[in-house]
DNA sequence: CGAGATCGTTCAAGTTCTGAATCGTTAACG
DNA sequence: CGTTAACGATTCAGAACTTGAACGATCTCG
């Protein structure tokens, strides 16, 4: 059973609201935001938003074969990407090129300047990693991230199951 | 170090990318979301938006003073508060009254509709929560709630220190 | 009293999301 | 082969959301 008893308390200063903390859904959406929203302003500083950076992350790590698939693996819509693609392109992060066997896909290949760029973008959220992990001693935050990665790949195959 | 050595492999069929699953921060980030993404529908057919479950949850636990700090405690501008208290309201769910000690504040109540209608808000979220959870024992579920609490806790004061 | 701050609210501008329509290309199949 | 359907990338328009500025009412405090 979830644990939500809370009698109501004058609400401290300006601590993590007892609503928020007391609820695991929550507070896993809650850590969510607060990483992008620190993420946010360094990222900019380096010219990038959160969703160029986690493109180059896929790009990099998954070799998409169409920008379809990246969009997929991004959780974007094939229409968004084309903003977030030809902002990399236009900064020399990724390219665009037909694929040959067959001419409707593009694929988009990072430049070794957008591989640089996703090295500083993940030292940037190692950083933001440690500030909010700090208490955590290294096994700890292997077995967290652990938790994490098995709860995402789990759960994974339902937003395919569409079944209307 | 940031465990991020990715060999571009062919991305296979719908699993969580690997640019996702291997970087901790978007991990967490995509945790976040998908909870959302889940519960939205649900949410949605008892009449609730997620920002509104989260209102309602911090109502119920903070007992906020005052509208402006009902919001900051929801992480919402006054402004974006205020479309949500007028929904809330216009479903009995909740009701202003006019602090009579301070005439420009009104404070937020929760009306025992909206207790009830939370709690099963509540429920819904403890079953996500189960799905996402599953191959965890409880005590492994508590450790984790309590590792993400602290996380969130210590990191809290900072939104604050804005020196700039 | 009067200057300045605070609270809730409204409004307008900017940004983003979303779905439909389009164009070129490929696949299916009689 | 030739026609029809499907697919990939793109564009576009309308809705939805965010954000900051401005407002009227109220409080604080010298």
């Amino acid at each position: 059973m979830a644990t939500v008893d809370t009698r109501a308390e004058p609400a401290r200063g300006g601590g993590l609201p007892r609503g928020v903390a007391e609820r695991p859904a929550l507070l896993m959406h809650k850590l969510g935001s607060e990483i992008m929203r620190r993420a946010e302003r360094p990222l900019e500083e380096m010219g990038l938003t959160g969703r160029e950076y986690t493109t180059l992350a896929v790009l990099q790590s998954d070799a998409p074969t169409s920008q379809a698939e990246l969009a997929r693996l991004c959780g974007l819509l094939p229409a968004q990407l084309v903003a977030v693609i030809d902002e990399l392109e236009r900064d020399g992060l990724a390219e665009r090129r037909r694929d040959e066997a067959d001419r409707r896909r593009s694929v988009v290949r990072l430049t070794p300047k957008g591989r640089r760029l996703l090295a500083r973008g993940d030292a940037l959220a190692a950083r933001i990693e440690d500030e909010l992990l700090g208490h955590l001693d290294p096994a700890q935050r292997a077995r967290l991230h652990d938790v994490l990665r098995q709860a995402l790949e789990a759960s994974w195959p339902l937003p395919a199951d569409d079944a209307e």
